[in-house]
DNA sequence: GTTGACGCTTACGTAAACGTCAAGTACACT
DNA sequence: AGTGTACTTGACGTTTACGTAAGCGTCAAC
């Protein structure tokens, strides 16, 4: 029994410190999060022993808060993912609060799409005064070493 | 001056208390803000008013909490948006704390489409479950009343 | 047999982002 | 003059999400 099974699994069964390395985080987060109720690994005597559904889970915990959501609401987020309810009822109420978690994240999404294009904008007119500098710098040059350089606006003051 | 100018302006200057109606905060908040800097209103006297360009400030303070961003990271993105940076170094440097900004966003963007996808697949598995549910429901009632229904799967135990 | 390296628990500390009074000021109404 | 409503500034309280020691167990290496 300790030798015919589990071979593939044994394997990637890890410590508190290396799932910590592989994930970027400290120890004492994992175990917050254990203590909150997000995570529970395997014990042997007192230690953890942490198997790939654990990496899993601690890897939509972090998802999550990329997003910014609060430890409470991804515990409901990963709780829509794995729980079972079997009622008709309890499966129309879980759909809303599915539908409701989408609108949220749809939200996000929107929010992300201007954020970008704003960035975007932002950077195009770096690069675009950029381009100005560098030809300004240019046509100095070819003036040879004369004139203080005078583009086109700002340079009244100073 | 006080005729002739800003009507159009004048109509759009709000007190506190509608300025958080409006976006849903309460004026503590935006008090907050104005204490973290992120906001300078005008002051008559001690009373602040909102010009849009507050409107507009606090619309990105929001978007970017919503996004899971710091009130110190948003600061930062903001003033991404209105320095204006002169020279080529900064320009360089700037543009690359853009595009700092733009990974994590890029990074936020594929959770969030991971997420949906996900969401996406839980609440497909629930309309599917439903729709088993009412088909065993009429085949229950055409059957009539003797058997207690056994669908495919699961109804072994209990 | 002791010295690290790693892990455990308990418990207090802390930064961020506000909430929640308390006490005072400024106008409008009656 | 009094009442109400909205706004002001402190100042302390609270929640979240951990950080940071303190003290103890354990197992391999020297």
């Amino acid at each position: 029994m300790s030798d015919l099974e589990s071979r593939s699994d044994a394997d990637r069964v890890e410590t508190i410190a290396t799932l910590a390395r592989e994930f970027g985080v400290t120890a004492r987060t994992i175990r917050f999060y254990e203590a909150e109720g997000m995570l529970s690994p395997e014990r042997q005597g007192t230690q953890r022993l942490y198997h790939p559904r654990d990496r899993v889970r601690l890897k939509l915990i972090l998802r999550g808060k990329r997003l910014g959501f609060s430890l409470a609401e991804i515990r409901e987020i990963i709780d829509l993912y794995d729980s079972d309810p079997g009622e008709t009822g309890q499966l129309r109420y879980f759909l809303d609060k599915i539908e409701e978690r989408r609108a949220e994240i749809e939200q996000k999404r929107r929010d992300i799409a201007v954020t970008l294009e704003e960035l975007q904008a932002v950077a195009a007119g770096c690069r675009a005064r950029l381009r100005e500098l560098a030809s300004e710098e240019k046509a100095g040059r070819e003036k040879a070493g004369g004139e203080k350089a005078g583009g086109e606006k700002k340079e009244a003051a100073e």
